[in-house]
RNA sequence: GGACAGGUGGGUGAGUGGUUAAAGCCAACAGACUGUAAAUCUGUCCCUCCUUGCGAGGUACGAAGGUUCGAAUCCUUCCCUGUCCA
């Protein structure tokens, strides 16, 4: 399996193009990769996902399908890709992010996480090595080292312990691996993290590069940091990986930060606001966000964005899915879900094609450029 | 015609003499959401004013009177609604 292909490098700003081979098809890069935690993309058949929407990979969760209904049923199933009708790349979140988002639920040693599961209070011990078992268990494309996720802000002190941790861990999890998984058709990424301290993320990129990954991750981002600190994290992160490794920035951004992170490297990139946001009213378009539920949208014939080739967009008017969003239909998750993720897939989309042509440069200027009204006025909206 | 039960803010529905402009829920109107405990959560939700404060007035619990220092709460009459009996 070819590892990694790089296409063309900006040379302005290091953006880069690339293939992503894996088991379950080319991924292009660069990528986003819908949420799909619990063995869905909330709201979207694998149908859309794959036709309509073209997603290449999505992401799964280790700590949720762990608990339920759990790897050994998915495995014997014929495992996660099989389970839940999606032959492409799955990529599997290692239950790490929980340890930010069920902070009280879960307790850190030094051996891993013992969890009180949040749907019936059993403790579940998460460790690097079993964490690795569970996703080679789901059958995962690209899985994720356990790490720890710091909430923001955190201290130095605590910050760097939480670091040295994560970076045993991900050894743990990469011996176990090399002993036990490895085999040409999976890969295993570590997660650079460091909180919001320079010198912390230098030391842990440096550390982890000696496990010679096959990608690798920068993580313990978007826990409550101010934007700009998300970004400068990375653009300090991003050139101490591999030139030639995938490099993943979790948890990010909304649209007008994916070809800002694309400019600093980066390659892959998850993120649940367009699918949530969706499901929550909030529907992202070229002239900025359409808060569905508005008043001003009753009786709005358009489309949420004339620019988009998505279905909803083509088919449904606001005040469509206006009505369907206030009478709390399940379609409306549907529709909205469609056109977020439509939005952001095609987003990347260009940024590709502008690094494939040499263009990035300017796409990129010109992306900074539009200024976005924050809400689209009365007055854009009736016209 | 008779006997019960009941009429509360947009809806529903608590509240039976004073911390009640009146709980809760719903609707409505806004806000949040970033490796998903999220089809979730938060706020506003009678009117006017300002020095925007757990501020000042004014209206308000079917209607009109009355009792009381004080009434959505007690009394009287009337109007209306529901159920049952003729």
């Amino acid at each position: 399996m070819l590892p990694f292909e790089i296409q063309a490098t900006c040379p302005t700003t290091g953006a880069r193009a690339g293939l992503l081979h894996t088991a379950h098809g080319v991924v292009e890069t660069p990528v986003f990769m819908p949420v799909g935690t619990q063995a869905t993309v909330k709201g979207v058949m694998p149908r859309d996902l794959a036709g309509e929407l073209d997603a290449k990979i999505i992401l799964g969760n280790t700590y949720h399908l762990f608990l339920r209904p759990g790897h050994e049923t998915i495995r014997s199933l014929g495992g996660l890709h099989k389970f839940m009708n999606w032959d492409r790349a799955i990529l599997t979140d290692s239950g790490g992010f929980q340890v930010f988002s069920l902070e009280g639920l879960r307790k850190v040693t030094e051996e891993g996480v013992l969890f009180s599961s949040h749907l019936n209070g059993d403790r579940h011990m998460f460790t690097p090595e079993s964490t690795v078992d569970v996703q080679m268990a789901l059958g995962s494309d690209i899985m994720m080292v356990l790490d720890e996720c710091l909430p923001y802000p955190s201290s130095l002190e605590a910050s760097r312990a939480s670091m040295h941790r994560t970076i045993n861990w991900a050894r743990a999890a990469y011996q176990h691996y090399e002993r036990t998984g490895k085999d040409g058709q999976r890969r295993l990424f570590p997660i650079v993290q460091g909180s919001m301290f320079p010198e912390l993320r230098r030391e842990c990129a440096d550390k982890l590069m000696e496990l010679d990954a096959e990608g690798y991750a920068i993580g313990g981002l978007s826990v409550g940091e101010p934007r700009e600190l998300s970004m400068e994290m990375t653009e300090l992160t991003a050139p101490l990986l591999p030139k030639d490794k995938p490099r993943y920035v979790m948890g990010v951004g909304m649209p007008r930060e994916l070809p800002e992170y694309v400019a600093r490297g980066v390659d892959m990139m998850d993120c649940v606001l367009p699918s949530r946001n969706a499901r929550n009213g909030y529907l992202f378009t070229s002239r900025g966000p359409v808060i569905i539920k508005h008043q001003r949208y009753k009786e709005d014939a358009n489309p949420v964005d004339e620019a988009c080739p998505c279905y909803t967009c083509k088919n449904f008017s606001r005040a469509y899915l206006r009505h369907l969003f206030q009478a709390a239909e399940i379609l409306y998750s549907t529709l909205a879900t469609i056109h977020n993720l439509r939005y952001y897939l095609d987003i990347m989309r260009r940024i590709r094609q502008a690094i494939l042509l040499g263009k990035f440069p300017e796409y990129l200027l010109q992306v900074r450029a539009e200024q976005l009204p924050e809400l689209q006025t009365e007055k854009e909206s009736v016209s």
